[in-house]
RNA sequence: GCCCUCGUAGCUCAGCGGAUAGAGCACUGGCCUCCGGCGCCAGUGGUCGCAGGUUCAAUUCCUGCCGGGGGCGCCA
C-alpha cells in the first residue's frame, strides 16, 4: 500500500490510525513498527462476535464465494496387491481435502482410481486359474493380497510357460474374452471388497461408489486418440503415437514425449489419463481437478495438463491441482519399512496404532468400561496416525514415530482429543446441557478469555487458508494454537467454582470450544470422543 | 547431465515479504495436589545450508553453489 501511494509505511499507517471511525469494534488502533497497525478489539465487539459464531450451524465459517464441482482423486490402491504406506498419504490427505472443500460448500466428486488394468493383469488371472477360482477367492479375502502377487509374479519370473499363458491371457483380456472379463472381475472385486475394509478402519469417506479404475476409461482411449489427432497434436515417434508439451525435455535434451500409444499398438497411462480429465470437465462439470499423488509423478501430471490444455479439454475456469506429498519415513530417515524390508502393510500399522492407543487408554483411564474404550482407541489410535501425517506440511517427508503421534502432549490427536474430552466432562460435571449455554453472550475480560475469544474467531479463516493451499496441516496448526490457547484458559479461569453469568460465560467459552475442535477434527476425519 | 523438491534450536516440526524467528519433546529453575492426567509458569538453546541479488524491509522472492530425496519415452 505504501508502496502505490510513494510514502513510507508508517506515514500511511499514522494516516489510517487517526481517519478510521472504529467505535464500538476497537478500543484503539495504534501504529507500531515500522508501519503495523495494531488493533484492539472491544471486549462488548469480541462477545458479540462469539455469540453469533455459536448460534450457528457453521461456526462462523463461510462458504467459498463460488461453489464449484470439485472431482478430487485420490488412495488409488492397485487390485490384487497390498495397500502398503504408500497408499496412507494419499488417503488420508485426500479424505480430509473432501471433507473441508465440503464444509464450504463445493460439489465433491471423490474418485478413488485404482490399478485395475495393464499387463499384470495376465499373470494374476492365470494365478487366478491356477489356484482355482475358491482357492483364489479364499486367497484374496484373507486379505494378504501380497502373498497372492507374489506367487505370481514368482512364476512368471521364472517359468516360461507361464509367462507365455500370461501375455496371452492379457490379449484376450483386451479383446474382451467373456471368460477372461469374468475371471478379472473376480480378482476386481475381491480387491474392491479389501479395500473397503481398510476404508472403514481409516474411517474415510471413500465408498464402493467411489471406484473408478482405470479400465473405466478404456471405451474412451480411442477417441483421445481421434481428439488429438484432429486437434494436429499428435505426432509418430519410433513407431509410437505420442505428443510433444511444450517445454519438457529428457537426458539429452530432445523434446520429451507423452507416450499416447505404445508401438505395439497398447494404450499406456497417460491416455487414461486425458481421458479422465475429459470426462471429469466434460461429464462431470468440474472445474477443479485435484490430484493427490505422491511428488515424484509432478512430472507426469504437468505433461497431461499441458498436453489437455493445448487440445482444448481444460480451460479457464477448469483447472488441475497436483495436490504433491512426500514420504513416510523410519526413525532412520529412510522410506517406512518393515524389518524384513518390505512395505509396511497399511492394516497392520493401523492395527498397532490403535493396540498402542487401548493400552494408552487402559493405563491413564482405567475406569472406562471396555466397550467405552473400544471405540475411543480406534479413534485416537486412528487419529493419531492420520493427525500426524496431516499434520506436517505435505510435500516435505515425514519422520514416522509411535511416541510421538501418542503422545498426549504437543501437537497430536490425542493432545486435541483430550482438550474436546475435558470439556465434555464439565458439562457432565456442571449438570448443564451443552446446548444450554449456546445463547449466553461471553465475558471477555481475562487475558486468558481474550485469547480464546480471539482464537475461536480465527477458525473461518484457518479453515480457508487451509483450503487455498489444500494444506490441512494449516487447520491441525490451528487447533493446536486453540487446544493450547484453552489449556492455558482452562488452567487460568476457574469454570465449575465460578458463579452465576460468569460461570454461564466461561461455559459459553467451553462449549464452542468444543465444537470448533470437535467440527474441525472432523473436516480432518479423526473423532473426538467425549470422554478418553 | 537436465528438471523438481527439501535443508529453521540437540530431536520432531511451524512460520513463506514485515516488528526481538515460534511450538512440542529434551535440559535448567520455580510453583502446584487443581473442574480428568507427572500439571502450571519461567529460562537455556538459532550466523533460518552457503554466497550473491531484488526491496525501505528477505527465513520468506530471484540466481549460483553445497548437501539429502525424487524424476527424466513405450510399467502404472
Amino acid at each position: 500500500m505504501a508502496k502505490r501511494l510513494g510514502k513510507n509505511p508508517r506515514e500511511v499507517a499514522e494516516q489510517i490510525a487517526r481517519s478510521v471511525d472504529v467505535a464500538g469494534v476497537c478500543r484503539n488502533v495504534k501504529v507500531a513498527g515500522p508501519g503495523f497497525l495494531n488493533i484492539t478489539f472491544d471486549d462488548a465487539f469480541l462477545a458479540q462476535q462469539l455469540r453469533e459464531m455459536a448460534a450457528g450451524e457453521s461456526l462462523g465459517v463461510r462458504n467459498a464465494t463460488v461453489a464449484e464441482t470439485v472431482v478430487v482423486d485420490y488412495s488409488a490402491p492397485n487390485v490384487a496387491k497390498e495397500m502398503h504406506v504408500g497408499h496412507l498419504r494419499s488417503t488420508i490427505i485426500g479424505d480430509a481435502l473432501v471433507r473441508m472443500l465440503e464444509a464450504v460448500g463445493h460439489r465433491v466428486v471423490r474418485e478413488n482410481h485404482i490399478g485395475d488394468w495393464g499387463t499384470p493383469f495376465g499373470m494374476l488371472i492365470e494365478h487366478l486359474i491356477d489356484l482355482g477360482e475358491d482357492g483364489a477367492a479364499r486367497e484374496l479375502s484373507v486379505g494378504d493380497l501380497d502373498a497372492f502377487y507374489k506367487q505370481a509374479r514368482q512364476k512368471f519370473d521364472t517359468s516360461p510357460q507361464f509367462q507365455d499363458r500370461a501375455r496371452q491371457r492379457v490379449v484376450a483380456l483386451q479383446a474382451g474374452d467373456a471368460d477372461t472379463l469374468r475371471l478379472w472381475n473376480l480378482l476386481v472385486a475381491e480387491s474392491a471388497r479389501y479395500f473397503a475394509q481398510v476404508y472403514e478402519k481409516l474411517d474415510v469417506r471413500l465408498q464402493h461408489a467411489d471406484l473408478r479404475g482405470e479400465s473405466t476409461y478404456n471405451h474412451l482411449l480411442a477417441s483421445v486418440v481421434e481428439r488429438l489427432q484432429a486437434a494436429n497434436l499428435l505426432q509418430r515417434n519410433d513407431d509410437a503415437e505420442v505428443v510433444f508439451p511444450a517445454g519438457f525435455t529428457n537426458r539429452e535434451n530432445q523434446p520429451l514425449p507423452l507416450i499416447i500409444r505404445k508401438k505395439d499398438g497398447g494404450y499406456n497411462y497417460a491416455t487414461s489419463d486425458l481421458a479422465c480429465v475429459i470426462d471429469r470437465v466434460e461429464n462431470i462439470g468440474a472445474s477443479l481437478l485435484v490430484y493427490v499423488v505422491g511428488a515424484p509423478q509432478a512430472q507426469h501430471l504437468s505433461m497431461v495438463e499441458s498436453v489437455a490444455q493445448s487440445a482444448g479439454w481444460l480451460h479457464s475456469p477448469a483447472r488441475m491441482v497436483h495436490v504433491a506429498f512426500g514420504s513416510v519415513l523410519g526413525s532412520d530417515r529412510k522410506m517406512l519399512r518393515s524389518r524384513s524390508g518390505e512395505a509396511v502393510k497399511l492394516v497392520e500399522l493401523l492395527d498397532e496404532a490403535v493396540q498402542r492407543a487401548d493400552a494408552s487408554i487402559r493405563e491413564k483411564n482405567p475406569e472406562l468400561d471396555a466397550e467405552v474404550r473400544e471405540r475411543v482407541a480406534r479413534q485416537i489410535g486412528i487419529g493419531s496416525v492420520k493427525y500426524a501425517d496431516l499434520a506436517n506440511d505435505r510435500v516435505k517427508d515425514y519422520v514416522f514415530d509411535w511416541e510421538r503421534m501418542l503422545s498426549f502432549d504437543g501437537n497430536t490427536a490425542p493432545y486435541l482429543q483430550y482438550a474436546h474430552a475435558r470439556i465434555c466432562s464439565i458439562f457432565r460435571r456442571a449438570g448443564e446441557s451443552r446446548t444450554s449455554v449456546r445463547g449466553v453472550v461471553p465475558i471477555v475480560e481475562h487475558p486468558a478469555e481474550r485469547a480464546l475469544a480471539l482464537a475461536l474467531l480465527r477458525f473461518d479463516s484457518a479453515v480457508h487458508d487451509a483450503l487455498d493451499r489444500f494444506s490441512p496441516h494449516r487447520l491441525c496448526t490451528y487447533l493446536y494454537d486453540l487446544a493450547s490457547t484453552y489449556t492455558t484458559f482452562y488452567e487460568h479461569c476457574p469454570v465449575l467454582k465460578a458463579d452465576g453469568e460468569l460461570r454461564a460465560s466461561r461455559l459459553a467459552l467451553c462449549d464452542l470450544t468444543a465444537r470448533v475442535l470437535e467440527r474441525g477434527l472432523g473436516m480432518l476425519g479423526i473423532g473426538a470422543p467425549e470422554q478418553m
